[in-house]
DNA sequence: CAATAGGATATTGCATACAATACGCAAGGG
DNA sequence: CCCTTGCGTATTGTATGCAATATCCTATTG
């Protein structure tokens, strides 16, 4: 085997510092420097690889073919698999493998459930916590989102969309909610990609968002929380349409050899 | 030093297997099994022991130590830490070792936040889903915790109230909101433990207990939505001010070893 | 011919070995 | 006397090796 260090690291190092030397103020609060670990770097990896669709729900993951494609030893690689299936991303069959978690339409309804209260108390404690220049900022955003709609461009309009609720979640201060957020809207990105909305739930989904607007900048927090929930909730039947329609085209199951 | 595997308290490991052969009936539409690995035990027992303050927030876990104690090598340890590190248990400083994740207050704060939109949903749905058998099985508990709350009983009275809120999280059907749930309450249930409510906040906490039945019962699932939130903000003001109380009293940083 | 049993092969789980990094201490210099 | 600096030790990160399952294929039997 080739063996003898394989080209490690995507990148050899990120020195979290931005600043370089000039040493002449009182020298670093600087915190620990993000160093990072082969399986740290591996999850990253795996997990893009996962939500971008180069692993399938219920692919197998192969440790052999993997550890020669990154280049390391199956330590590290197994290591990230632990991660992983904390994460609920990929599940882990004792001695049998490790494949990709199948999400369904099922769970897809269930965290949708659970994203609209977590979106829904993200607004009402923006709308406690935002400054009125962040929600300015997010006005704006919203204005190029309506151009986006009234020309029809989906991709820059999903962009922003995506960014709007975001900063929504950035100015509810709470990094355990994000935290949650994110690990659950990790889990459904790749649905989400597939959903194309229709026109008439494009035209609700833009009033839905201009009533937020309204919510946030009068800084009625109860009103936003409503209205954020409502708007997942409906969201959330558009998705659950796309994707039965999408299965019922192809009934792939996923697994299933033969 | 000490050295020579420190007594932590819990027995090395156990080996999960509960039933065993009585090939009698038509032999088992046995699902995949619940086989255990290594690491899946060592993560229940240190999570444990972590919970039950056995090694405190901001503490070292040494790695040399456990493998010892547990009886394995470093490995399937050291796979634990990554999946406890993905819950947020302990913190993994890249070469300097793994330590307890130390939960302020501004944690505690924050996840409370959370659950009380977590739990709210919970109610909602189990207003929608729960059979009339098991509201009533709730209204059963309910009763008893009541008798306890009047005799004073709080260690009784805590276990039942916990038995509530976990039945009402799972009548609502909805495992993902659960499994999100119980993560964060495993962030806070060392310090649920200490918190020990007053006379007044306990009286409060009872009349709350019974609207929520009342809510549950009628099926309102906006009114118990509105309960349970207000219920966990409460449940959170009394868990801070406890907090804070013993923290002025022992300001320890945590680790403290050998 | 179908079904099962047996074994060869591949894959996984765990242990150990090696390498790299951080930590502590002592000696030397200002 | 305090600070720097170099080395020795301990701990962590990764690789490899060995044992235990699972998987697959073939052959044998009813």
């Amino acid at each position: 085997m080739a063996t003898s260090t394989p080209d490690y690291g995507t990148e050899p190092l990120e020195v979290a510092g931005p600043e370089h030397p000039e040493w002449g103020a009182e020298l670093a609060p600087r915190r620990p420097i993000a160093r990072k670990t082969l399986h740290d770097s591996i999850v990253e990896s795996l997990r893009d690889m996962i939500i971008s669709g180069q692993f399938p729900p219920g692919a197998k993951l192969p440790e052999k073919e993997l550890c020669e494609y990154f280049g390391v030893s199956r330590t590290p690689l197994r290591e990230s698999f632990k991660v992983l299936a904390a994460e609920n991303i990929v599940e882990l069959l004792p001695s049998r493998g490790v494949r990709v978690t199948q999400t369904t339409v099922e769970d897809i309804d269930e965290i949708f459930e659970v994203l609209g209260v977590l979106e829904a108390l993200s607004g009402e404690l923006a709308c406690l916590r935002m400054s009125d220049a962040e929600i300015a900022d997010i006005r704006e955003l919203h204005e190029r989102m309506v151009e986006h709609y009234e020309r029809g461009e989906r991709m820059p309009y999903f962009k922003i969309n995506q960014e709007i609720h975001e900063r929504i979640m950035a100015g509810a201060g709470n990094r355990n909610l994000a935290d949650v957020y994110s690990r659950l809207t990790g889990r459904i990105r790749r649905s989400r990609y597939l959903s194309s909305l229709s026109d008439r739930r494009w035209k609700q989904a833009v009033g839905e968002h201009a009533a937020m607007l309204n919510a946030l900048e009068s800084r009625d927090g109860e009103r936003l929380f409503r209205i954020l929930r409502e708007h997942l909730k409906n969201k959330a039947d558009a998705a659950r349409t796309t994707l039965l329609e999408a299965e019922s085209h192809s009934p792939s199951k996923g697994s299933s050899e033969s």
